[in-house]
DNA sequence: ATAGAAATTAGAATTATTCTTGCCAGGTCA
DNA sequence: TGACCTGGCAAGAATAATTCTAATTTCTAT
């Protein structure tokens, strides 16, 4: 009997690691976090199901939801939100914000100019502990 | 007969304006307004409406919802999301972000240190139109 | 190989929010 | 004054994203 992986999908990919930041891999997770790697624009976790069934027939959304959850537990993926709309996930692990074009709707990641850390900029007691930051800014980009 | 306003609780106050940036005023909206006024520990729209039933305890809280979303469409309160937690309202209308303190389960106004304007801060295109910004920030503050 | 732990699945449940419908109050206009 | 008209309100149904539950499968370590 031929070894294979746990799925019936295509093959996973040239090479799945054990795992990622400490967070061991299965193939699903692995799929989902290489399909956020290529497909960098902030995708739903519902558009992360659709997109993925390419790959995972099989796959449930609770497990894109898992998947995902797991992820960004690990650190390895970040949550996005603007306003109550749905989460959306990004990879990229740099300290950035996101803009959210009205003009055709997509969102990018939005860094600070050099030298800029976001703590000495705002007014806050001395000693306090900052263990999250989310920025996210509405707007148009100009029309080019 | 007297003329009384047209709830049952209570008097509206000692003065309810017509309106409120355009907005036209009714008991309602009134009372939920006052009551972000009083209360600027960013309530929920639930916590607006247990708060608010001393005062209109005939209110629905649809109704809640339909003033809090009124006020915000008007530019009165602003609405403020962590994550995907319930959205919070808040009467602060200066520039400002939100810190929540995971210690206490308090959230604080935080404002930019003086003379800093975020969008110097961001490296964005030129020309590019901001609309709304959104900081939002966990930690802890010290102890003392 | 096997027991125990962890992941996955399908579908049910939850929850914040929005929508629908009917009603009522206040202002308008004849 | 009185019939209308508009908008706001109340109650409950509906929606949608997400989470939970229970059963099965896969993985890991012995």
């Amino acid at each position: 009997m031929v070894t294979r992986s746990s799925d019936h999908g295509p093959d996973a990919s040239p090479e799945m690691p054990a795992e990622i930041s400490g967070l061991r891999m299965t193939r699903q997770r692995w799929e989902v976090y290489r399909l956020l790697m290529d497909q960098r624009d902030h995708p739903t976790a519902n558009e992360v199901f659709m997109r993925i069934k390419d790959r995972l027939p099989n796959i449930s959304l609770a497990t894109v939801y898992n998947c995902l959850e797991a992820l960004v537990q690990h650190g390895v993926i970040r949550q996005v939100n603007f306003d109550r709309e749905s989460s959306r996930f990004c990879p990229n692990l740099e300290e950035h914000g996101h803009f959210h074009d009205k003009r055709s709707g997509a969102i990018h990641d939005v860094t600070f100019k050099a030298g800029v850390n976001l703590a000495d900029v705002l007014d806050l007691p001395p000693g306090t502990l900052i263990t999250d930051i989310e920025i996210t800014l509405r707007g148009e980009l100009p029309v080019s």
